[in-house]
DNA sequence: TCTCAGATGAGACAGAGTCTAGATTGGAGA
DNA sequence: TCTCCAATCTAGACTCTGTCTCATCTGAGA
């Protein structure tokens, strides 16, 4: 991923550029899926320069507050991360627990009157059920049988 | 919470009831929010009798299995449970990350090109921005100041 | 009432994420 | 290019969330 892509990137959020912080948003850029802080941090320590933890953790949490990075809203303990490009829905798989990007479609805006007074600044879906490869490996249910 | 209920609640899933069930299950269905496992340990151990901390751990885990309770899907360290009602959507606050309950409403299926061969079993929408209260106390962003 | 599969209690353990203090560095200015 | 310093990094201790083990207890059927 281009260095100075990035460089820009983090200029342009008011982030300083570090070399740490590089390896962080080259990794998820490159990257098709959900990675958590744990696998991001043995991504970016596959070759020099290295990361610590720490490192890597207080990075995406200063990137995702300067609006570069999202914190993905999935069940479990460990946090999943994503760059904030294009925007997207998210399909989660019941069974292997993959997060796969949905391309973009409307939904009609909740009727007003169970918004209230509250102000909505982005919204997704979520989809949950079978991903491809689970859903072909186990297309029926154990209920099926018989 | 009437005992009888809860009690046929957890005959109807195949769990058997115990007190320590029970007052989770009564904790989660008289608490309007999305309490953490943290808040539902100090909220049945207010009064006797009192649950051990890994028993509450353990029952949340076992009625989600059940299909009685639900892993509510946010971004942050804690779970967040809620009673299995009425299917709802979900509003969390930006500034005090409130999770809130929005009525139900229909979202069109994504295109079936999207999906491709997903089994879709359930989805649905998460919408982010300022709650209520947060919104009447901080209606303006700091970059509207001059 | 008797019985025991299944549940609980207590505390050790594991994993995710944060914090601190001393060392290092990006980049602005001389 | 050289100097300087505020911001950042490193290493490891620490906190919080959730799981596990095992001795003990209990709900509910016979
Ligand atoms: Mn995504
Ligand atoms: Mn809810
Ligand atoms: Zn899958
Ligand atoms: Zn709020």
């Amino acid at each position: 991923m281009d260095v100075e892509t990035i460089r820009h990137l983090l200029d342009a959020s008011g982030v300083k550029f570090t070399t740490q912080r590089y390896c962080v948003m080259a990794f998820l850029m490159q990257t098709a899926g959900h990675p958590t802080a744990a696998e991001i941090f043995d991504g970016v320590n596959r070759l020099d320069p290295r990361s610590a933890r720490a490192t890597v953790y207080r990075n995406l949490r200063d990137l995702v507050e300067a609006g570069l990075v999202r914190e993905v809203a999935v069940e479990g303990r460990s946090a999943r991360f994503d760059v904030k490009g294009m925007r997207h829905h998210h399909f989660i798989c019941d069974r292997c627990g993959e997060v796969e990007d949905m391309e973009w479609f409307n939904v009609p805006q909740p009727p007003a009157k169970f918004l209230g007074n509250r102000m909505v600044r982005e919204y997704e879906v979520i989809l949950r059920g079978l991903c491809i490869s689970c859903a072909s490996s186990a297309p029926h249910t154990s209920a099926d049988t018989g």
